[in-house]
DNA sequence: AATGAATGAGGATTCATTCAT
DNA sequence: CATGAATGAATCCTCATTCAT
């Protein structure tokens, strides 16, 4: 019986093990060939299996890259969260979150548009995919939302729609990644981090 | 001489008809079916025109989608221009141009992103499309640059960045766009532009 | 009366102008784009007319293609048969066939092989134009026939199947024709003429 | 080690049957339809497999009618060769190699002028399959030319340009070929061989 | 008679998915 | 479990032919 459960969970490890190997060749066949052109062929000769056995692992391709996306927006949730605890103040929160987010983005070129400010003349086709994205703005916005609230009560920024706050932060940083991955490789990243998080906290008017 | 000339005006005006015929169909099978699955199958069939017209009005895909969204922007454009030229002061420009940019990509549904806020992960493979949205992106942002530093000149706005804080705005409206249409049609986007065009304005700070 | 024979027959000359002026661009077409690529489009581009107007002249594509072969072979026989009578001596009449037939498939590229020497892997892909080719080179065969047979009976070639022997000296020439015309321009055809008529006449064996 | 061997050549096999097969089925539309018309999609449905299928075995069109027309002269050139050795004296492996060659194209209707005599209006397009038809023509001339350069050495041919009396002999074949192909099935094939190798060897003059 | 816009069958090629081994 | 050969629907695009004007 022991012995059955070990080899259950072995067999539970290995398919783990499995996934996660398919995940990121997903991930690196997209960072090499575009999303577009990343074909279940390319993934399959990429993690060295056969075509077939990514339909053991995952039910489709949609289904394949939208877990590939979750992973990917794990990561980099679990990086933020940690730097952020890493610093007091609430402001200082939001200038490591949207460093990290930038930094990440830098890290993980061909992701960012996906995992942050979801555009919805997406790259995926259909719903699976779609909801994936949901799920990531909706997490990330969260994150972002708890802090600020946390900072409204705490009185280091106005009262205001925490969530919608968010929403700008999000779309700042979204639109900042975009334009520092246009650019070739090697850009200031946190330079303009904090920029971005300067302008989110004073706004454009003259005072 | 004028029959010639009335002739010829008749065929140009046809011509520009069928050409937009098209380009509506485009647009609409982009809404409904999305980016990746507008097929020129089914654009022609939207169109209720052979497959082969459809080349004999557009080289070939790219230049319609780029056509199709290029249509969109001008159109666009020239309404946010000309509602802006109504109002007096900077500020209220900005509001102008919030608030039409948003009712229009209401009315536009699934055109936002590309007109606004140019996804990396494009869902445009090739040249020629990829140069359109990055020509939208800047004239849109020029314009908007454009306001901006008359503002900071005249005093409304904080000195900075215009360009930068060009992309701020731009990319608040964007999200807003998006976030807005993946609710059910009949929100408030008027109320929206405001509280967009007060945060740009104020920022997050207490003061 | 005669006033109505008049217009007819100017009709007809009409007519015939037209038709000769499609082949013309026809056969320009072809040595300028090659046989697979030379499409009605182009052709009636070239002949400065619509796409219709071909069809009130000619049935289908294969029928305009037809003509303009046999267009192209008829002046070549004409070539021939002017040349062979303005010498005597059957011997020579043969000469004065190869050596102007090559000349004429050098000034004509693009139609050798068409013209003599019949590819049954044709370019032509259905019937009409196969009959073409069959009569061309019939046409061909019984004129070099006629000579051998002249030939034969005065003595100057050894006896046997004229027609045989004609479709030999055929064959050699669109050989020779299309070796020569594999090679850049310029090249020396005359002289060629005469090995190939003198190997017609001698054969490899050593005497 | 053997087993990997054994499975390895069990694919081989496979690889090399289906391959075969294919082009078993494109020689065969092709002489069905003729080459212009002998598409993807008939070949495939010859060959019983589907339009993908064929996409596994050759990278395009063009390659697998290059591999089909060069296994058809792969296999006329290996009966050549052995047919010429079992005979004794030039001339007479020329009268072999004539027979053959007419006895190989009767038997393999359709593919005489695309092996010999290489038509320069040539239904290939592209680059792969022109050079196809050059490494033939070169391979079977060269091959004549061979038997020719001793036969003169040996003082059985008059002394000449080997290469260009092969070209000669490969015409006249290419001829008589394409002459009997025309003609329905079951006609004397070795008869004209002999008649052609005379010609060769006589010539026309009376001497 | 002449036009040329419109047609749509047909071409080559790709690729997510299945299934016999 | 794993494989990868086979599938075939779908894609973009071309071009001979037709027909309303």
């Amino acid at each position: 019986m022991s012995v059955e459960a070990g080899s259950q969970s072995k067999d539970e490890v290995l398919k783990v093990f499995r996934t996660t190997e398919i995940i990121e060749a997903a991930r690196r066949v997209i960072m090499e060939v575009g999303y577009p052109d990343a074909s279940m062929d390319r993934i399959a000769q990429e993690a060295g299996v056969a075509k077939g056995t990514l339909y053991l692992y995952f039910k489709n391709k949609d289904e394949l890259l939208a877990r590939t996306f979750a992973e990917e927006h794990d990561h980099m949730m679990d990086r933020l969260r940690k730097n952020a605890q890493a610093v007091s103040g609430y402001t200082e929160q939001l200038r490591s979150l949207v460093r990290e987010t930038i930094a990440h983005a830098i890290e993980h070129r061909a992701f960012r548009q996906a995992l942050i400010g979801a555009p919805d003349v997406s790259p995926f086709g259909t719903g699976a995919s779609s909801a994936e994205i949901r799920r990531e703005v909706e997490d990330y916005g969260g994150f972002v939302a708890e802090i600020l609230e946390k900072g409204m009560e705490a009185g280091e920024f106005r009262k205001g729609d925490a969530a919608k706050f968010a929403m700008y932060l999000t779309q700042l940083v979204a639109g900042a990644v975009t334009a520092l991955l246009r650019k070739p490789e090697g850009e200031a990243g946190l330079t303009s981090a904090e920029e971005i998080t300067d302008f989110f906290l004073l706004g454009a008017q003259s005072k």
